[in-house]
DNA sequence: GAGCACTGC
């Protein structure tokens, strides 16, 4: 049992289990004259510092006073909302900025409004409204409609969709209708504002202002290379740096810089928004080498709506993340009041992952049960991407009973994705897990690295949305020092197979010659074209075949696509049960909730018995697809009796509706039964078949069962493990198929199939 | 015996 040793000599000691941990020195702050740069809030240190522009921008910061502002459209009861926004005084600048200039840069902080506001700012100006040119397609003259509309793009589709329908009800133009999957392209009713995302489009006639997310503009870009409908594209969150946003800004200066021909010489603008204010990369690549002059990239920066947040390091490195961070959590709780005039003061702790989460609850809940009951309790709630729905809501509720501090122990989910509210204090471990491809090994990894001073800023900047706030960083200020200033951007962390299907597929020949912000090794883009190539994506010559051109219509990876292709083959015939599986394995990391306990295994071995297939983990989802789809009673209860994640596995029916309506309008298809189908589980000459039809898209992610038992991949001979979430764990099969490869701890196959040696050499031979 | 976070007509 654990015990706080209240007499001990030391008031410090605390004693959790065997383990005993003093609290003597902790947090206990230098003073402040002895601090060479003083300990306050260095976001705003970064934008001061920002502030001293390179030359050859035009920089407008202080402008207009807000009396001078137009007054502002739509619904009067959001008037005084939008106004009291940082941005609202800055409307007339951007305006005339725009006026001025094809591509404006814009910082604005979190809270700023920019998102919500600079689209209802532009929307009414002239070169917004819709015109008729003649545009010369292959010598004929033909009249066409350009402009009319802003995009707005997003990250993620919840912000897409919410952003949306706050600025419709802003507009008093509400999108009406529920929520959920209307794939209706229109709607009946008018409105200023749309919005359009994978499952859910919302895109009423009239629309002007239309959110969506990074890869659908990049599917627009596939059918309508100059962006015909648009008068302005609005990039937001640049800063997060995906390969979608990475692709898009090529695209778009490929635009800008372009003749404009394609638009019958209407000019698109193009506004760039991040909340970073380090932003020299992203406004050197606009201006670089542009046909216009340098000066046609603006640069604006707003203040943020932030309180200000203390940041104290620990004076020296701790060997100790967990002690650390316990220490640290139950300093704050014994001295610090639960609330004050700004509300809850909860506390919020960024970890790597679910196992430093789960181990860190534990020690607090053993701690804190042995705290003096006259101090208020605490509650954990975990909160990680991979937790169900309503264990994630939890973690945003206010905590019932008054005398009880919330400690939320987050992944980086909490950094971009999800806001925690009344968060106080935050604490940092400086530390993330991320996923880096290796090209060379054709395999990726997923490691704990250090941050960046920009996701440091930004954890930091959770404690100042409500009031002011403090940071305890569990590193030294040396170390800090020692960070890179930005994270690597996804392009250079993950395999550009798809990025560079993507770049062929839109006509760039060169994909070397793209222009990109960052470029990938030149390794790494030549193993994406072998590839493509294997895959009978690309032809000799390096041009994109029609296979290719067909491969990029699916909203799935390229090898996921080839497979999709490969089954609607007469050889293979089993394009059905090959959508089932794609659709599972493409939902999320699992549809299977991990168990952790013997007990909890215990008790859905039966349940789940019935779905597992001795073929492996494919044959299991689809086994698991065709059960829950043929249930008809209670999909909920079915889920929860086999732990199966129900979130992932409604996306599922969803990818599943979408491809195969995309493969009965390719014709590939006739159109299926309407579920529920009685369920007839597949024979293993099925199975065989499938398993074939997979290796087309994955020949070379196999290995083979060696003398001393190991397996040796097909690429590059490195032993691999059979992942223990794998039906096939601790399984010796002759060979193995598997879908991913991720070094953690040691080499893992993830997506595990059993295959025969000889099916591989059959696979490669058969190249189109 | 183990799982950072997103996303696609």
């Amino acid at each position: 049992m654990p015990r706080r040793r209240k007499n001990e000599a030391n008031e410090h000691l605390i004693r959790v289990g065997n383990r005993v941990i003093s609290l003597e020195g902790y947090l206990t702050k230098k003073p402040r004259n002895e601090d060479p740069v003083p300990e306050g809030n260095r976001q705003v240190e970064q934008v001061v510092a920002s502030h001293s522009q390179p030359d050859g921008f035009k920089t407008e910061r202080d402008s207009e006073s807000p009396s001078s502002a137009k007054p502002p459209t739509g619904d009067p009861q959001y008037f005084a909302t939008r106004q009291a926004l940082p941005l609202w005084a800055h409307q007339e600048a951007i305006r005339r900025l725009l006026r001025q200039n094809d591509v404006v840069v814009l910082v604005g902080e979190t809270g700023s409004g920019k998102s919500t506001q600079v689209p209802q700012f532009l929307y009414q100006e002239k070169w917004c409204q819709r015109r008729r040119v003649n545009l010369k397609v292959a010598g004929s003259t033909q009249e066409a409609s350009v402009g009319g509309m802003i995009a707005i793009t997003q990250p993620r589709r919840v912000a897409a969709t919410t952003l949306a329908h706050r600025v419709s009800r802003e507009a008093g133009t509400p999108l009406s209708g529920g929520e959920g999957n209307s794939t209706s392209k229109g709607s009946p009713t008018k409105g200023l504002v749309g919005y359009s995302v994978r499952f859910d489009h919302r895109v009423p006639s009239g629309t002007r202002l239309k959110y969506l997310t990074e890869g659908m503009l990049l599917q627009e870009l596939l059918r309508d290379p100059h962006l015909r409908q648009y008068s302005a594209i609005i990039v937001d969150e640049i800063h997060e740096r995906s390969v979608d946003v990475d692709l898009l800004s090529g695209f778009l200066k490929q635009i800008i810089s372009g003749d404009k021909a394609g638009r019958g010489g209407i000019p698109l603008k193009v506004i760039i928004m991040s909340a970073t204010a380090n932003v020299n990369t992203i406004k050197a690549f606009f201006s670089d080498g542009a046909s216009e002059p340098k000066d046609s990239v603006a640069f604006l920066q707003v203040e943020g709506r932030q309180f200000p947040v203390d940041i104290a390091h620990t004076p020296k490195p701790v060997p100790d993340i967990q002690e650390s961070l316990l220490k640290t959590i139950f300093k704050l709780h014994t001295e610090e009041s639960l609330s004050d005039k700004h509300g809850r003061k909860d506390i919020l702790a960024f970890l790597t992952g679910q196992e430093e989460i789960e181990s860190a609850q534990r020690l607090i809940e053993e701690h804190a049960s042995t705290l003096d009951p006259k101090l208020p309790k605490v509650k954990v709630f975990p909160l990680f991407g991979q937790l169900s729905m309503e264990a994630q809501h939890d973690a945003f509720q206010p905590i019932k009973g008054g005398f009880t501090r919330k400690i939320v122990l987050a992944t980086n989910i909490a950094e971009t994705s999800v806001t925690v509210p009344g968060v106080r204090y935050v604490i940092d471990c400086g530390k993330s897990k991320v996923k880096q491809f290796r090209p060379r090994l054709g395999m990726e990894s997923l490691l704990a690295m250090p941050i960046s001073k920009s996701s440091a800023i930004q954890r930091a900047g959770r404690a100042g949305r409500e009031g002011p706030g403090k940071c305890f960083r569990l590193y030294t200020e040396e170390t800090y020092e020692t960070l890179e200033t930005m994270d690597l951007p996804e392009i250079l962390r993950t395999d550009v197979l798809s990025a560079v299907l993507t770049m062929k597929a839109r006509g760039i020949d060169d994909v070397l010659d793209f222009p990109l912000m960052d470029r990938p090794e030149i390794e790494s883009v030549e193993n994406a074209l072998v590839q493509l190539h294997i895959l009978g994506a690309i032809a000799d010559d390096g041009s994109i075949t029609d296979m290719g051109r067909k491969m990029v219509s699916f909203p799935v990876a390229p090898r996921y696509a080839r497979v999709l292709l490969a089954a609607a083959d007469a050889k293979y015939d089993c394009l059905l049960e090959v959508i089932d599986i794609i659709s599972c394995v493409t939902s999320g990391e699992d549809i299977f909730l991990q168990l952790r306990s013997e007990e909890a295994r215990e008790e859905v071995k039966e349940a789940r018995g019935e779905l597992f297939r001795r073929e492996g983990d494919l044959l299991t989802y689809l086994t698991t697809m065709q059960r829950y789809t043929a249930e008809n009673s209670d999909r909920l209860r079915w889920c929860k009796e086999r732990k199966i994640n129900i979130r992932n596995m409604k996306r599922a029916l969803n990818i599943r509706k979408q491809l195969r309506g995309l493969c009965v309008r390719q014709g590939m298809m006739e159109q299926p039964d309407e579920d529920p189908q009685p369920f007839v589980p597949v024979s293993p000459e099925k199975a065989s078949i499938i398993l074939k039809c997979f290796l087309r898209g994955f020949t070379l992610k196999s290995a083979i069962l060696a003398p001393d038992r190991s397996y040796v991949t097909s690429q590059g001979k490195h032993v691999v493990a059979i992942h223990p979430s794998s039906v096939l764990h601790g399984q010796k099969k002759e060979a193995i198929m598997f879908l991913e490869h991720v070094f953690t701890v040691k080499n893992y196959a993830k997506k595990v199939s059993a295959i025969q040696a000889a099916w591989i050499p059959e696979a490669l031979g058969q190249g189109e």
